[in-house]
DNA sequence: TTGCGTGCAAACGCTTTGCATATTA
DNA sequence: TAATATGCAAAGCGTTTGCACGCAA
């Protein structure tokens, strides 16, 4: 998994996002270009469903199997991050910074929470062999 | 929602968790009791087929449907919390007191982490009507 | 021409729901 | 006896999979 994080300038043109696939070492087909061109328009939370709605509103045709497949390599590779806060559907983040999340249980809104200003403190020593893939802390609130 | 989180004794007798159940305004009923008594036997995060499994070889039968409604009910009462943290199902958490977790993504192992370790600092102000309901840590491992 | 990617439809698995029966207050 | 809870089976729905076809190296 690319581990990189450089910041990204929002919206991705074409070659960008070619460019993006590539140093995440997946090759870019056309359906993968247009999935990652959609994602990366901004830094966004979207269901499978709201993805193949939007590219195919946008662009050619892409199968609803095609973006499972493809949002299964994204997340395996590290281009997005997969957030499991509703348990209705996986809601794919194409934020690539750091960050955490803030959502409203009530409306389903969920929002990013920029970790410059989050500092998690006092985690204990883990297991040598074990390796930290990521702290994530998540906020719940409720405007009820 | 009870928000009262007095540390409970595990494993709760049969008369404690009758108990626990008036105090979230839950009315104990058979099957209420057996499902509560099968969580409450230790801070512990299960599955609702686990629990299914787990209550009906000990007691009474319980449907499916019944487990499902129950939990729904336990965790809109606050009596337990929801985890979702794997994609397959959702895995409810009868430790009652404030903690974190930490979740290894190679052999799905999830683990406790008191929060009295953990210290999250530096969150923005919030919007006026937003009410905190909770603030999760998840930590990822992987042991690969 | 060999392997990888895509698309369709069917299958899958967890969860919810409709409705009849049973239990509780 | 009215309201609530339970059980069964069927339906729902997001996601995965089998397989044939297409495309690229």
């Amino acid at each position: 998994m690319n581990t990189e994080h450089k910041p990204l300038d929002y919206p991705l043109s074409r070659d960008e996002v070619v460019q993006l696939l590539q140093q995440y070492k997946i090759s870019p087909t056309r359906q993968r270009i247009e999935i990652a061109s959609y994602l990366f328009q901004r830094p966004q939370h979207l269901s499978a469903d709201r993805i193949l709605d939007g590219v195919n509103v946008v662009g050619h045709r892409v199968s609803r199997a095609t973006v499972y497949n493809t949002m299964g390599l994204f997340t395996e590779k590290g281009l997005v991050r997969e957030v499991l806060i509703d348990r209705e559907r996986v809601f794919y983040d194409s934020n690539n910074s750091h960050h955490h999340h803030i959502y409203n249980v009530d409306t389903g809104e969920l929002r990013d929470l920029d970790s410059v200003h989050v500092d998690v403190q006092g985690l204990p020593t883990l297991e040598p062999d074990l390796d930290v893939v990521s702290t994530e802390v998540i906020i719940k609130v409720s405007s009820r």
